[in-house]
DNA sequence: ATTATCTATAGATCTATAGATAATGC
DNA sequence: ATTATCTATAGATCTATAGATAATGC
């Protein structure tokens, strides 16, 4: 509704600081996109506001004119982590030739695994999600039906109920091999973990 | 090496305490013991140490006779973790009529997905796991390489390599299905996300 | 005048340590 | 005498708040 003006910073205190109400909303938006990607790198509890506030370039006293709390800020946060990860694998689904098996490899990518910070929340941030209010649990259950109506989409197979259990199945196996190739500190093994389910998953798939 | 002896606890501050050698054993065991579960309920940075050894009926100054610090009693306790869940998929595997079925209906069962103190490490610890020191993460891999002989020798298959591949793929179905279970806050989804593994499972690896 | 951010700090919590207490075990 | 545990506390860190500062916007 409100034009959003880029206005100008202004000197405060030695940093460019601004106080506007467009610098504000670039503030808030600034300070979710950092929680989101580093409650993926760190857990949930594994970085104080203080330090999320200073990755933003803002001090941590200024965090509560934009969160009641830090709860409020995670529950943003994990939506938002939710939706990075749906917009990149709906990006990786629309590949002209072969959807699946694109979507399948780069899921089961090194290059995935190793991408904490922007990678899937439905996996990464499973386990802390789970220990979530109720919203943030909302927001993970959308994403997860949405994986599920694009896999679905994907499958080859007569019966739509078959799709739907075949895309459950695969849905998992794509959690669980890059949780475990994550916690593995046997390189070989991990590659090999993500490998053979994306093999396995094209056999069943395709 | 020593004998373990039970000795009889005497009245101090008010609360029963034992001095012996064989009660520091005692101690040191269900301190562990309680980290196990309680870093499976509330994550390994969920709970301090003195929580945990109130838990244990201690009080937290005694903690540093037994760990150097937190980060050792992690370790150990992972590790038990681990082993615990080891030892409960290792005698559901040994049901006489159709062990693969068994196991993977206790796995993918709601009182697996609930029973978090008592779950599956590989599953539940993933992401802690992920952040921790190496020998945590040797731990956890030495446990997925027990799952993985468990499942290659129930699965009906005639080569080998096929045998390690599906059982790859189901022991990634079996962890991302239970993660996925515990976060969705919708039941049905839920229970469905567990059949229709289980069912899918069943059919690929019967 | 209002407000977005900053500086400073209160209060809670957490890891770790020091010294006291009461038992064990030679 | 040694030691397993307890009481008490130091020091660090974390969430949240209060009041100051410097900008916006009427």
């Amino acid at each position: 509704m409100t034009d959003i003006i880029l206005s100008v910073k202004r000197e405060h205190g030695g940093v460019r600081v601004g106080h506007s109400q467009a610098d504000k909303a670039e503030s808030h938006d600034r300070i979710v996109q950092v929680a989101a990607a580093r409650f993926r790198e760190n857990g949930v509890g594994g970085i104080g506001v203080a330090d999320l506030m200073k990755d933003a370039g803002l001090t941590h006293g200024g965090f509560y004119r934009h969160f009641a709390s830090r709860d409020e800020l995670v529950a943003e946060a994990i939506e938002r982590a939710l939706g990075d990860g749906a917009r990149a694998v709906a990006a990786v689904a629309k590949v002209p030739d072969r959807p699946l098996a694109a979507l399948l490899d780069a899921y089961l990518s090194t290059a995935h695994r190793d991408a904490l910070a922007t990678s899937c929340a439905v996996t990464t941030l499973a386990a802390d999600v789970a220990r979530c209010n109720q919203s943030a649990r909302s927001a993970y259950t959308r994403q997860v039906e949405a994986y599920l109506e694009l896999l679905t989409g994907l499958i080859s197979s007569n019966a739509q109920r078959a799709r739907r259990r075949k895309a459950l199945a695969a849905l998992s196996a794509l959690v669980g091999a890059v949780s475990m190739a994550r916690a593995v500190n046997d390189d070989e093994l991990s590659r090999e973990i993500l490998k053979s389910v994306a093999d396995e998953l094209k056999a069943a798939l395709g």
